[in-house]
DNA sequence: AGATATTTTTAGAATAGTTCTTGATCTAAA
DNA sequence: TTTAGATCAAGAACTATTCTAAAAATATCT
């Protein structure tokens, strides 16, 4: 699935043919290193600076919105706010908790179909499938039974 | 669940004590003569403008904004496309046609549930879910087939 | 009813995230 | 090494939405 190719450190990952330029690949793993973080563009531009400070929001955005048309990471939209990036390829739903502000992974219970509850009319074809919740994570939930406070991040 | 009050022509609903001004009852009912069409606030403003000619595109805003805190609508997002509006209050996903650039909505299975499929961590607590789907619908599918054409509304 | 307080509306300015434009730079191919 | 195409950088432009401030409408209190 992954062919490696030289590098000084790091693996580099060769999506569908994708020329996998410097830019390229400090956003990529600007992202994989944020791991579960999902950061919003600003984000990841700020992070990839430090590694290369030339680089530019422009490209930043341009290097996300080429990575998700190839498939190396998602996009990922709550509501109408800045869209975060996943690194996650798995299918799995996004829970925006309103306590602390964090995005958390979801994945899908054991040999589950997230489609399968849905009545789809016939002859549709379903490409793409985003699940966004929202909610109180279990921490932010203790919390505020034991302290009475929102747990800000 | 609704309460009925005098009107000429149409059922005035009180959402949860929500005040019914003039410019939200055009917005309401424009939504739901619009049915299933999922307007952006700009489509709506057009229509309720034909209604109302004084009303102003803020106050659309404002009465979207009001009528989905009152659980009178619903906000739809697909992406961070401009948000449209849905009078549909029953548990439903969205489907987003890439052929048509229609939203269908899509019923779940009966006695299904949406939120059975995913893994919730433990004290997570769950109060909104979005589900939006992108694809071919069956009207562009079978359109495509015969006349080879990409089926534009 | 009349006076006062609160809410809502309007119009336009402001904002934020994102996309576009242009010229420079890099890379691959011939 | 020349040429063509892809990518990058910087900043301008765009768009959906929110904010602001003043006017209008509505509710509340004597």
């Amino acid at each position: 699935m992954m062919a490696r190719q030289r590098t000084d450190s790091k693996v580099t990952e060769d999506f569908g043919g994708l020329r996998m330029t410097k830019q390229r690949q400090v956003v990529y793993d600007v992202l994989t290193d944020l791991g579960s973080t999902h950061p919003t563009a600003s984000e990841v531009y700020v992070t990839a600076k430090e590694r290369m400070p030339t680089i530019s929001l422009a490209t930043v955005y341009n290097c996300l919105e080429t990575l998700t048309g190839a498939g190396a990471i998602k996009q990922v939209n709550i509501d109408r706010e800045a869209s975060r990036y996943c690194p996650n390829l798995q299918p799995h739903a996004h829970f925006f908790c309103t306590g602390c502000n964090k995005v958390f992974d979801i994945g899908l219970e054991s040999d589950a179909d997230a489609t399968s509850v849905w009545s789809l009319p016939e002859g549709c074809r379903l490409e793409e499938m985003h699940v966004a919740m929202r909610g109180i994570c279990g921490i932010c939930d203790r919390c505020s039974q034991c302290c009475a406070e929102s747990g800000q991040s």
